[in-house]
DNA sequence: CGCTCCCTTGAGCACGGTCAAGAAGGGTGG
DNA sequence: CCACCCTTCTTGACCGTGCTCAAGGGAGCG
């Protein structure tokens, strides 16, 4: 079953174009010149570094397939994964304008990324104010995303921030146009999903495992399936308005 | 000894171009241009509402004094203090691309904001565009203190926590002009802390007396006294790059 | 076949939450 | 000017969520 294969475009630019259009207004005129940007394409193993801390980068790179994450380490050796990045996100588009990476970047998963130079972005914005809005709303969707992880690390409990967590990944990656329903292939280490939501490997264990114990969810091998979406969505207390999907029915 | 008030500049103006020389290159035309906004002051009270989430605002506004903060809230009725915003700090500047708020912005103290409109702001934006590149790295600015949010909430213990934020608002403080030496006042109650940092309230009390203990703070009233900066900044981790300002020194 | 990485489970513990009650401060009205 | 009230700070006691440490099992890979 090569579902995945058939979901996915056949031009990189395509991915960045189906991107902007889930969160602006882009002109057929607009896509044509974005279409015509130069992306030189890469692939990436998992937990390849992409970008350290102090790195002066002159590329950004949108996601064509897998997943990345932005993570921060602590003075104790602990890190946090301040976000992921799904097929079409644009994790470090804020290099364009801050010099200094003060996170890191990584794949998580086998993954595909297009490079682009921050001249190339630069000189678009310039061209095309449409397009230049829709990056800035891009880097804007991400604050807000940030936004939220705050309040779900903070002041939610394992139980339901694993949940939440879930529930983003799923309706970003159906945003994304990479899965069909709600099952998701996630080769993701319940060690990475502790650092993600701020919890030990071994307590993201247990949780999922109550999760499944409460139907919400089934997972075989790398697969997570969302067996119960209303009783996940409800147990992670999510609402996707912060995403700022243009068309948010696509979520359910 | 009014010394805050000699440090206030005269114009709302003003505030908003220290701000962006902070952290941008702007000419003094662009200064002037800048000086020519419609920037319309008001008043606040502490602890009142601004702007609340679903919100659809025509207008953004610029902190001139005071302390803002952003927030959200959970289905358990819990709060989370997201960021916090100080003098010169335009909080929903997203709000020109991203029409829906999805958290809320509150006053913390009392203070004085400028109002000013979307339009105002698309309109410089397009004739000025190194003006427009600033106002993007203001809101990239913020990305990156939310990231930094997102790991000292999920990684770091009260102890640690609690010093990072107060490191950060000591400094943002300085940057805004509005402190000197590492005294601030702070008229801001234990359980705002805690929902920053998320913490109860009266683990935040713990923490505090225990940074008293340390010899790193001292309080009194309202003032907060960082009698150890260098411990302090130990203690909390803290690392400013993620503050992207021009001149970093100015924070120590 | 053996290595490594990841998942899983158990046991004990500690960090921080919750509950409750008293003290201190600041503002308001008589 | 004082009395009152309300909010915030403070402290104690108890408890629970989630961490740490440790060991075994499974799956993929060279």
């Amino acid at each position: 079953m090569e579902v995945t294969k058939s979901l996915r475009p056949a031009f990189s630019s395509d991915v960045l174009i189906r991107k902007l259009r889930g969160i602006a207004d882009i002109s057929d005129d607009d896509a044509a010149a974005l279409g015509g940007l130069t992306i030189q394409e890469k692939d990436v193993p998992a937990n390849r570094d992409i970008l350290l801390e102090g790195d002066r980068p002159t590329n950004s790179f949108i996601v064509l397939d897998g997943v990345v994450c932005s993570s921060k380490h602590t003075g104790a050796g602990k890190r946090q994964i301040t976000s992921f990045f799904v097929a079409g996100d644009l994790p470090d588009l804020h290099g364009i304008h801050l010099s200094v990476m003060d996170c890191n970047f990584s794949s998580m998963t086998p993954g595909r990324l297009g490079v682009i130079r921050h001249s190339v972005f630069r000189s678009i914005c310039e061209q095309r104010p449409r397009v230049a809005t829709a990056f800035w709303r891009s880097t804007l969707i991400d604050a807000a995303i940030y936004r939220e992880w705050v309040t779900n690390v903070g002041r939610r409990d394992a139980y339901a921030r694993a949940a939440h967590m879930l529930c983003e990944l799923i309706v970003r990656l159906r945003f994304a146009g990479r899965i069909e329903d709600h099952v998701a292939d996630l080769p993701i280490t319940q060690a990475a999903l502790g650092d993600a939501v701020g919890l030990s490997a071994v307590h993201v264990n247990r949780t999922l495992q109550a999760l499944q114990g409460d139907g919400l969810i089934a997972t075989s091998g790398t697969k997570l399936r969302a067996l119960d979406w209303p009783g996940l969505v409800q147990a992670g207390e999510f609402v996707p308005t912060y995403l700022h999907q243009k068309d948010p029915d696509v979520a359910f």
